[in-house]
DNA sequence: ATGAAAGCGCTAACAG
DNA sequence: CTGTTAGCGCTTTCAT
């Protein structure tokens, strides 16, 4: 592993001279620049992490604290803040806490002098635990919302708004919302925007809960939501759409001519069903990317604001007028 | 930030003492080690890594580098990768390359300093450039296999001959495959494999090329995949399989009523569609689990073996007896 | 404009 | 069994 010691022989100055080169170049002469400009590009010189840490306290790392990576939706999110963070030149330690609140605690403590800020995406942990991590590491929530914490949200209302409209708009009157785990931060925020837009809109949605938030849960729920008597469903997530599809499939009911679906967060698995799905979702990747400019702000010692990120409809083939 | 000085001095020894306690707690009196714990506990203090690091030469933390993390195959092995190197004290470092060589050898070179070594997932660097990398920093390949250098492969010889014996079983004697990127080294193997298996069991096996390994690919390919007259089809992986399935349904092609379809890689989205998808794979969270697993002996100075992996057969709904 | 030297937190000789 | 000390690679005063 070449040093700054190899280089600095090669050009046939002082160590010092070499750091500042890269580090100020407007302060070593023109000619000096070049030749140690030279040596590094010879050498292949790149400075040893570990030791620019050492002295700056800083790892050039940061973390991201997912329930689980396999999920499309946890996926999209790394995809874009995996892209931000190597853009601006620290790594991404990704963390998967397996849906766990006691993995993320641990993770999380474990995390301490790995890493110069983290990004907790949709924790499980509580109000409480969050702001004792927050008081001693740099943080960024995502999906979650906390006082004096900086955080990406997505927009629900606009979310719930969107779908609902969508339906009314079809004709649809009595809709069906198969909701995801009770206790969840996200489910709460989505079945209230949703009651609240079908007010607006003066039709009724009915929740059906007890289900896990998957394709499996969503089968389960097929029946349930079958005996509501609504013409359009709309679900918690797309997997869950997609397990509603699967299990109507099965019972001869047909998507849309019997029944409109639509689902939540317009994952890419949304296109892959026939019919594709309606959904609604935010852009996943930008909100990755804004997370990690937010953590790296912080990092920088920059006061932020808390993000809300807006949330479209795509309307597919699963949703049509009531007939 | 707590330091071994405030350990050694809240129990009263020397900072020698302090890492020795860590380190090789045999070598110390055990009233010292009791003392030196209690602070330890105390004091909450975790070792800097970065210092660790400086003076030993290990970073502990290890690189995944997949093409895509959003593509479930990859994120499934990221999870298992990620989950055993955490077992072990590793941080994983993700990196995403997009599935572009150029991003992956900038990166690749750049990870450098910043990790202790790296497994790369289905590359798209050429033999030469591979041999580059694996003689400069500790690699393990996945999907790939290069002289010298540690890999996990997927048993694909036995999943072709899974797949066909089993549609050879239910008595199709003429089969289509749509595959992937030609120059890919899975597609190679693949393809092989299925010509080899067809050639035992005495069945046709045409190939479909020029397609996107996703699901628009697999839409684009289902008319050329009805004209070749077959009785099943076998895809080149889950996501082409639902294009197929979404394409012919627009058509009025049933499943499995009309065609057979066989999927491949057995991910999470093979049980999402309508029927449900019989697919043949390997357990990919195992796969990253064993690439761990080599790795970490690797960096430990031990002699490792290439691994191949097994693949199975999930029978599920897409194939049926030919009629 | 450049160099000498201190020191980040830690571990491993080496001494006692 | 325990303490002193050198030094990992780098950046940054402080001199020159």
């Amino acid at each position: 592993m070449t040093t700054v010691h190899d280089v600095a022989a090669l050009s046939g100055v002082s160590i010092a001279t070499v750091s500042r080169t890269l580090r100020a170049p407007h302060r070593v002469s023109e000619g000096t620049r070049e030749r140690v400009l030279a040596a590094v590009r010879e050498l292949d010189y790149r400075p040893n992490r570990a030791a620019i840490n050492l002295r700056g306290g800083r790892t050039g790392a940061i973390a991201l604290v997912v329930p689980d990576i396999a999920n499309p939706y946890f996926a999209a999110l790394t995809k874009g803040a995996q892209a931000a963070a190597r853009a601006r030149g620290f790594g991404l330690v990704v963390v998967d806490t397996t849906e766990d609140a006691g993995v993320e605690r641990d993770e999380v403590a474990s995390l301490r002098s790995e890493i110069d800020g983290m990004i907790l995406v949709s924790s499980r942990l509580d109000d409480g635990e969050l702001e004792q991590i927050a008081s001693w590491a740099r943080c960024v929530l995502i999906n979650r919302s906390l006082p004096g914490v900086p955080s990406v949200t997505l927009d629900e209302v606009a979310a719930a708004r969107a779908a609902i409209d969508h339906l009314a708009g079809l004709g649809h009157r009595r809709i069906a919302y198969v909701g995801g785990p009770t206790r969840s931060w996200s489910e709460a925020r989505r079945w209230r925007a949703l009651r609240d837009a079908a007010d607006d809109a003066h039709v009724s949605v009915q929740r059906i809960g007890g289900h896990t938030p998957d394709a499996r849960g969503g089968r389960d729920a097929a029946g349930a939501a079958l005996a509501q008597q609504a013409s359009a469903v709309i679900a918690y997530n797309d997997l869950v759409a997609l397990g509603l599809l699967a299990g109507w499939a099965e019972a001869g009911v047909r998507v849309p001519r019997d029944m409109s679906l639509l689902g939540f967060d317009d994952t890419f698995v949304a296109e892959l069903s026939s019919p594709p799905l309606t959904s609604v979702g935010a852009d996943l990747g930008a909100v990755g990317e804004a997370a990690v400019a937010l953590l790296l702000a912080r990092i920088d010692g920059e006061t932020t604001q808390p993000v809300s990120s807006p949330m479209t409809l795509s309307v597919r083939s699963s949703t049509a007028p009531v007939d």
